[in-house]
DNA sequence: TGACTACATCCGCCGAGGCGGATATAGTGC
DNA sequence: GCACTATATCCGCCTCGGCGGATGTAGTCA
């Protein structure tokens, strides 16, 4: 059961939804693009992913000083809910305008 | 988005995933039922199935003086979720207590 | 009507967890 | 080593929302 819960809990916060649903749109990410995007401060978004990652939503990769953030396709019980949730976040108009946002910021470091 | 929020903040509360999990496993209960499985008072029990009512969870019936509330399994979003909780909370320890404990404590008023 | 029961709501308390500026850490390049 | 950047973590603040006893409400029966 608590596992569970920590699951539903790990979804009640609308930065973490925000974030996930950019993921989930874009596909690999740097933190600073993600910041670029929400338009937050660092530190709110860099805790959120923190969160993310440790209750397994997200995997990150390290390339030079860029670090960067995926959605974890294939793990636990998250993978059954990750279709749903593209399908409800990608609609929403928080998830357009945050995208759009990043098209006219982001950071293009293109690391390989 | 905000939707999608109030979605899954109606999740992340142990008491209402618990009383989820016994309205998916007996069915329709009454309000003194689901507080006999969960040993909550009573202030407790009521106010989360007011929020499980008022996010779309559930249903309620009045039958003389019981109040019978059922999953509502047609309903928006939720729909698309209840078969996965049904999966995941059913088998969990807790909810086999719960539902152990009402079979010894439950009031049978046999309301039609 | 009045007593009783089932349930809802109110209210004061309190802990969990989000916020964001400040600070620490890790990697890069000179 | 030093300066710089990207990211993580710390810390004090504060709001949200859960708790449960007390009180209100609705229905039943005599």
């Amino acid at each position: 059961m608590n596992d569970i819960l920590l699951l539903y809990k790990s979804l009640a916060d609308e930065t973490r939804l925000r974030i996930l649903a950019l993921l989930l749109g874009e596909g690999e990410l740097c933190v600073c693009d993600i910041i670029a995007a929400l338009k937050l401060p660092q530190s709110t978004i860099s805790r959120q992913l923190a969160i993310l990652k440790r209750t397994g939503w997200v995997n990150d990769r390290r390339c030079g000083l860029w670090i960067y953030y995926s959605v974890r396709e294939n793990a636990g019980p998250q993978r059954e809910l990750i279709p749903l949730l593209k399908k409800q976040l990608l609609k929403t108009s928080t998830s357009a305008d945050d995208r759009e946002t990043l098209a006219g910021f982001g950071c293009d470091n293109s690391c390989a």
